[in-house]
DNA sequence: ATTAGGG
DNA sequence: CCCTAAT
């Protein structure tokens, strides 16, 4: 321990620098604010492939409509949409952007379900692809959220920079619809032509607000549903007074307490909390579904993916749309096993789409898993080693995947089209389809490695408790508030000792008892690439080194927290790499760029509101000792300037 | 490799 | 946390 820190240890005064630091030349603005707004949007990415995919299928007298449009109009256009909300049921209606394409023509009025072998999460992309609405809802909720989370100050999600937050909220989202899914929906919308026939158990895909509501409520199965049409505007809007704040919460807790309490609970059960930062954020079905296991390989090729897209195409997807297949309100939870029974090969039978019951069903034989990082010390035991790669799988399994749709090589990125739209609910079209995962960009598979010493936890025990739930099942470690992970940090009672070195990555204790001969130091599962006939989209650069996956993100314990306030107090800010050897020597984890990072954010945090900060709440003390340190290291800063510059004069 | 800043 | 320019 290089540092004993305790909380409300005495600030021993500041003390000098050693070198003058010489003024800097300010600096220039990055250039990296237009990458990004220009290319890294998640917008146009999904915007240009959307064109691209609209190209090849709507008609040439269509053509006047999406596909004249240059991807980033479709992008804007979206966007507006979903911010002038309320209506946007009827204004993003595809039939609209399309007209023209005949199959669009029924898109509202059939919705194939497709269903998926065993991944929740495939099951819930798939699904949705074809809720135009739910979709949008979707991303509207992490607008919302994002705005609170972020406070009024920035605000800028659904940003590729944010991506994090977007998947999180966008997943837990979808698996709800995909709940909901589980019954015959039916497509309300008051632009189209076709009337939604009020059979069994039709669900209206509600605004997003009402989708919030959903999550809350169990028994609103059909009282979203068959809804009659007079009703169905009214029903959309949403309540203006409801703010984010609410819709926040409902998020956050309400959901995810309330999504496996459905019905059938049998559908999903979520081990642990929801977040791109948790490993184990991992759906499992139950026993009722787990029939149907989904195969996983894992290949180890030398070849890397590129980028985001690089991802894996499914294979030995069979599927055959079936008519008359049944998916009442009340047996939803029998859906999937009617749809996974009886598939193979793929049936060409023309299917009539005029019919209600018309769905697709879709078998995924096996998954390949995009990519698996692994360093793991030669001296690792085999088991530690399976145990390692355990992790890494049900990280990127458990969040750290998306789902990709392709057909015909080209890759579907516009969620909003429905199968029928997209020409997936034609049999002849289904040979051509295809799934692929893909690495989240923000849930990097956290790469295990079992270096050092994973011992001596004393002081933060019960963390691992926290961040690796023994077994599934638990469903009650449900964290109910996505900051409520900081909780997961070392208690204040630890002050002692805190900075300890990087455990966090070595969740399983070596195995002591079997040395393993292995050779190599680090074990490298890299996927088969198979991807790059999908590349629709021209990746800004796709290179090996591509795989560099983003750091795990480690919220900054309170004891951290003092050790870096003590540290700067004493060394001044702009020493970072000697506040990092001074009181993070061991946290290896955490670099001076992240204490400086941490320093900023510190400061900032001090200056704003309270009630506008979010995670683990820093004591005030300490944030009122960050604001006098920052002062003070500023004004120390503002005087060196000053006397350099007089010293320049005197010279000259 | 470090530092400073913008993203 | 990431990325990068400038040291």
């Amino acid at each position: 321990m290089v540092l004993q820190n305790r909380l409300g240890y005495g600030f021993n005064g500041y003390q000098v620098p050693p070198t003058p630091r010489a003024t800097r030349s300010p600096r220039r603005g990055s250039i990296r604010k237009k990458v990004d707004d220009n290319q890294m949007c998640a917008f146009d990415l999904l915007a240009t492939v959307a064109g691209k995919l609209l190209e090849g299928q709507v008609s040439p007298s269509s053509s006047n409509t999406l596909t004249g449009k240059e991807p980033c109009a479709v992008a804007k256009d979206s966007i507006k949409n979903e911010q002038l909300d309320d209506d946007s049921a009827s204004k993003v209606e595809p039939s609209n952007l399309v007209s023209g394409a005949p199959d669009l023509h029924f898109s509202t009025k059939e919705f194939p379900v497709a269903h998926i072998d065993d991944c929740s999460v495939l099951a819930s992309v798939i699904t949705s692809s074809d809720c135009s609405e739910k979709i949008g809802c979707a991303e509207k909720l992490v607008n919302d959220e994002s705005k609170i989370q972020h406070g009024s100050s920035k605000v800028e999600p659904l940003r590729a920079r944010n991506a994090s937050n977007v998947t999180k909220a966008y997943i837990c989202t979808l698996d709800e619809l995909a709940v909901r899914y589980r019954k015959p929906p039916a497509l309300i919308s008051q632009e189209n032509s076709v009337k939604v026939p009020l059979g069994t158990g039709h669900v209206s895909f509600p605004a997003c607000r009402d989708v919030v509501n959903i999550a809350v409520r169990d028994d609103d199965e059909n009282s979203s549903g068959c809804t009659q049409p007079s009703t169905t505007k009214t029903a959309f809007r949403p309540s203006p007074r409801i703010g984010d704040r609410r819709i926040r919460k409902i998020l956050a807790s309400k959901f995810w307490k309330a999504a496996p309490k459905l019905k059938d609970g049998e559908y999903f059960t979520s081990e642990t909390k929801p977040g791109y930062h948790n490993r184990k954020n991992c759906y499992k079905r139950k026993r009722s579904l787990r029939d149907y296991p989904l195969k996983k390989r894992i290949l180890y090729d030398g070849r890397s993916l590129s980028n985001s897209d690089g991802g894996i195409t499914s294979e030995g997807i069979s599927s055959s749309p079936r008519k008359g297949f049944s998916c009442d309100a009340s047996g939803s939870g029998a859906t999937l096993h009617g749809a996974f029974g009886t598939t193979s090969g793929v049936a060409s039978r023309h299917t009539p789409f005029q019919s209600r019951d018309s769905h697709v069903k879709l078998r995924i034989r096996s998954f390949k898993v995009p990519e698996l990082f692994i360093e793991i010390p030669e001296t690792a035991t085999v088991g530690s080693l399976k145990r390692s790669v355990m992790e890494a799988v049900n990280a990127i399994l458990g969040g750290g995947l998306r789902v990709g749709v392709l057909l015909q090589g080209k890759k579907i990125r516009d969620d909003n089209k429905t199968l029928l739209q997209t020409g997936l609910a034609h049999d002849n079209k289904l040979d051509a389809l295809g799934f692929s995962l893909e690495p989240t960009v923000s849930q990097a598979p956290p790469p295990v490695c079992n270096e050092d010493h994973p011992l001596l936890l004393s002081c933060n025990a019960p963390q691992p408790l926290t961040r690796y739930p023994p077994a599934p099942s638990v469903v009650h470690n449900i964290v109910e508030q996505s900051a409520a992970d900081a909780l997961a940090d070392p208690p204040l009672t630890s002050v002692g000792s805190f900075v300890e070195s990087d455990h966090d990555s070595a969740p399983s204790p070596p195995d002591l008892s079997d040395k393993s001969p292995m050779d190599s130091r680090a074990l490298v599962v890299i996927p088969e690439m198979g991807a790059e006939a999908l590349a629709v989209v021209p990746m800004r650069k796709s290179k090996r080194s591509e795989a560099v996956q983003r750091r795990i993100r480690r919220p900054f314990s309170v004891s951290e927290v003092e050790a870096l306030v003590h540290a700067v107090e004493k060394l001044g800010t702009g020493r970072w790499r000697d506040v990092k050897l001074r009181a993070f020597d061991n946290a290896k984890h955490r670099t001076y760029v992240d204490l400086k990072d941490k320093w900023k954010t510190l400061v900032h945090t001090a200056r704003i509101s309270p009630q506008q900060r979010r995670g683990e709440p820093v004591p005030q003390v300490l944030l009122d000792r960050v604001l006098d340190a920052h002062a003070y290291w500023s004004q120390q800063q503002a005087k060196q300037q000053l006397k350099q510059q007089s010293d320049t004069c005197l010279l000259l």
